[in-house]
DNA sequence: TTCCAGTAAGA
DNA sequence: TCTTAC
DNA sequence: GGAA
């Protein structure tokens, strides 16, 4: 999509480091600072009485032992239910299993029940101004999209050759190019022709043809050229004019974006009163930093706070290490972090990054944490060594005792070059969230990561998002990018951002993005269960504009229709206690059936979470498989349905081999929120691997797996598996045969990894 | 330039 | 098969 | 967007 190399690559932010010397920008970011402030956090919880409390209340009061677990599995520090907890794969410990009390059990019979009342509130955004509706008008017949309009074979979009996308990437679908120059002399512009068609547009060679909706101009045309060259004084109101990067960038975003965006005007175009946009520059795009350049854009020093921001960030990130400090009960687990601020990363580990000079230390801590990378394992081959690693204590990774457990190494200086690379590597613990000296940074980061997940550019997202778990990471403030390349996961780009987000405590890119209009609306549907890009834009495209539009007009599935409704339920974090209520539930009622039954909640709320975005239960059993648990599964669903606990079955699985699951929403009390809450049923032998996917999160999972991979295995959530299949002139068994399902912290060992409790897996 | 985890359910 | 989710 |  995007031209490479439109435009030399000057930078705002490089304009900004040749013109500034190192201490102007230190003392102009000192000032900096003092500017900054805002935080938000929030949280709440509440609680009161129902049948299912009571339910609970008795159940504990029969009162519950704990003694030591005969579990393989770890032993580690996990928050304890209040609850007995004999039934934990993980806890270590274990009690007898007297508690087989029935108690007041509900007899509110409720099957998967309608509905209840949406709750809907949120405002909508203004509609979608421009381009698309305009362009939805001239609905010109599809499918001949390549026999243009008439005849001029010169600028042959009838290029034989293009294939069309498929109808539901058509964004281009009823609108009509016309690009200026009309020709295809440029190599370039041919290929941006031959993109618009395949992606449903009708390019038009006939400046006559009155379905034309855009005019693409060169962009080294001025808008009198254009004029010009179509012999027009003017050009109506109904087609739109935009440079060249328009079609490109809208898709590389799979939008109509708005084509009043400044940088897709041509220049010289007379100011229309209505498209004065509120911003001097819009839009964002690949070349978007390119293009800033070639438009002016004075760089207009700090000074206005860290305005609107605030508010919509939150959720994704905020996963906080649960601190011995506040909450309820006693489940804080209190874990082993706190004298992490050594312990850390690397990098930080030093001292700050006061000066250049730094750099030679940097490099060294950096070249140190390699080495304490090394693992007692050759590289590939299949044979591990089984190292004493009962290396369960983070602490033990630090830069410090690095140099001890250098003896390990064999040659693996390569090995641990390798794997240093990898997220699973360390500690991420989630400290260092609060009072990070990078928070604005990493806020602006953040909307950064989830704008362009919004809009599916989920590579780039997980930079962002890898970038901004290493920022949190650091104790001191990155300021300069030549300090931010040196991280891992921040490259020359993201360092520049990194530079301009403390200079200005803004980022353009960001701001633009912000103004698109439909962004709003597209975010809004996006927060539909069960809905994704290519819906949301769907609805959009289909001119909804509301939730409740959803719900009148569009055609939802079964699921997005309960996202709908449940819009505001699904989307509110549940406070860790409530997660620990409604897991008391499900492990009581499971016990009834089975009181050999092993439950454990999983997901960020094993990993300290103090809020989770949903609860997700681990159900096995010693010996089990499959059948014998999908049996209890459909008990334990009837029972939890019967108690008024559960309200919805969103997704479950049907067949009867591997593993079975359920999705669904409950409730812990009547007038509460739905949460969505997960069943993963896992027979006794995947049990290892089946905790590592469980616990996630989901980037150590596939930072694990990429590991996995790179040394020949293949890491799922049911075990590890080695490749047995072999290029040579054998065949491949692709499968691959499993080498470990059991224990996790076997699958760590064998991988090479330091064992990471819960709390060091949130990456 | 290419890869970026691996799997399952629902429509 | 595509989309969404874990 | 980063890394190999
Ligand atoms: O793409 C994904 C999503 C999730 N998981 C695993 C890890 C994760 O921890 C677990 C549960 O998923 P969930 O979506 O509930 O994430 P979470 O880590 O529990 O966070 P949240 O607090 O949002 O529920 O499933 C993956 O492996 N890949
Ligand atoms: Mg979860």
């Amino acid at each position: 999509m995007s031209e490479p190399g439109l435009s030399p690559k000057t930078t705002f932010h490089r304009r900004i480091s040749l013109s500034v010397t190192s201490n102007d920008k230190k003392a102009f970011f000192r000032h900096l600072y003092s500017l900054e402030a805002t935080v938000e956090k929030e949280t709440g919880s509440g609680d009161s009485d129902n049948p299912i409390t009571e339910f609970l209340r008795n159940y504990h009061r029969r009162g519950h032992r704990q003694q030591t677990s005969e579990n393989p599995n770890s032993p580690q520090s996990i928050s304890r239910p209040p609850i007995g907890y004999s039934h934990s794969l993980i806890g270590s410990r274990k009690l007898d299993e007297s508690r087989g009390s029935n108690l007041s059990r509900r007899k509110t019979r409720l099957p998967p029940s309608p509905p209840s009342p949406m709750t809907p509130k949120r405002s909508i955004p203004a509609a979608a101004s421009s381009s698309p509706s305009k362009a939805q008008r001239h609905i010109t017949t599809p499918k001949a999209n390549v026999k243009a309009s008439a005849s001029k074979p010169r600028k042959g979009k009838k290029e034989p050759k293009v294939v069309l996308a498929p109808e539901s990437q058509q964004l281009f679908k009823g609108m009509t190019f016309y690009f200026v120059p009309n020709t295809l002399t440029s190599g370039a512009r041919r290929m941006r022709v031959n993109k618009a068609i395949e992606y449903g547009a009708v390019c038009s060679n006939d400046w006559a043809n009155d379905e034309i909706t855009h005019i693409i101009a060169d962009r080294h045309l001025q808008y009198k050229n254009v004029l010009n060259i179509l012999k027009v004084a003017e050009i109506p109101d109904n087609i739109k004019v935009v440079n060249e990067h328009y079609p490109g960038d809208c898709l590389h975003y799979r939008r109509i974006l708005d084509t009043t965006q400044p940088i897709y005007e041509v220049p010289g175009k007379p100011v229309s009163v209505k498209e004065l946009s509120p911003m001097e520059k819009g839009g964002f795009g690949e070349n978007q930093e390119d293009r800033e350049s070639l438009h002016s854009l004075q760089i207009k020093p700090v000074k206005e706070k860290a305005q609107e921001i605030g508010e919509t960030q939150r959720s994704v990130v905020s996963e906080v290490l649960f601190k011995s400090t506040n909450d309820g009960p006693k489940n804080a687990p209190s874990p082993p972090v706190t004298a992490t601020k050594s312990a850390k990363r690397p990098h930080e580990s030093g001292e700050k990054p006061k000066d250049y000079d730094m750099n030679d230390v940097l490099n060294e801590i950096i070249e140190e944490a390699k080495k304490v990378a090394d693992l007692p394992l050759d590289d590939d081959e299949d044979t591990l060594v089984s190292a004493p690693a009962e290396v369960s204590d983070s602490e033990r990774y630090n830069s410090d005792s690095a140099s001890k457990r250098r003896k390990f190494t064999r040659k693996t200086d390569r090995s641990a070059d390798f794997q240093a690379a990898f997220q699973c590597m360390y500690k991420h613990d989630g400290e260092g969230e609060h009072q990070n000296p990078n928070e604005r940074t990493i806020q602006v980061l953040s909307e950064m990561q989830k704008y362009y997940e919004m809009i599916d550019d989920h590579w780039r997202s997980l930079s962002y998002r890898k970038a901004i778990t290493i920022l949190k990471k650091q104790t001191t403030k990155i300021v300069f990018a030549e300090e931010a390349v040196r991280l891992p996961c921040i490259g020359e780009r993201l360092a520049q951002k990194i530079e301009e987000i403390v200079f200005t405590n803004h980022l353009k890119r960001l701001d633009y993005a912000k103004l698109e209009p439909g962004d709003a609306l597209l975010k809004l549907f996006l927060g539909v269960y069960g809905a994704g890009t290519t819906q949301a834009q769907r609805w959009i495209s289909a001119g909804h504009k509301t939730l409740e539009d959803l719900l009148k007009k569009a055609k939802l599935t079964e699921n997005q229709r309960i996202g709908v409704e449940h819009y505001d339920d699904f989307n509110t974090r549940i406070p860790r206690a409530e997660v620990q209520r409604h897991g008391d539930v499900v492990i009581k009622t499971a016990l009834e059936i089975d009181s050999k039954l092993q439950l454990d909640i999983m997901g960020s709320f094993r990993r300290g979470a103090k809020d989770c975005g949903d609860i997700d239960i681990i159900i096995t059993k010693r010996g089990a498989t499959n059948v014998e648990l999908k049996g209890i599964l459909d008990e334990l669903l009837k029972r939890l349905f019967a108690i008024d606990f559960l309200q919805w079955t969103l997704a479950t699985s049907h067949r009867d081999d591997s593993g079975s699951k359920w999705h669904g929403a409950s409730r812990i009390e009547p007038g509460a929120r739905w949460r969505r809450l997960d069943f993963l049923l896992v027979p006794w032998k995947e049990r290892g691997a089946a905790l590592i996917y469980f616990t996630g999160n989901d980037i150590f999972n596939r930072s694990l797996r990429l590991l996995a991979s790179k040394k020949g295995y293949r890491l799922n959530q049911r075990g590890l598996y080695k490749d047995v299949m072999r290029g040579a002139n054998r065949v491949k068994v692709t499968e691959g045969t499993l080498v470990e399902g059991e224990s996790e912290e076997k699958i760590f060992e064998i991988l090479g990894v330091p064992y990471r409790p819960p709390e060091h897996r949130i990456c």
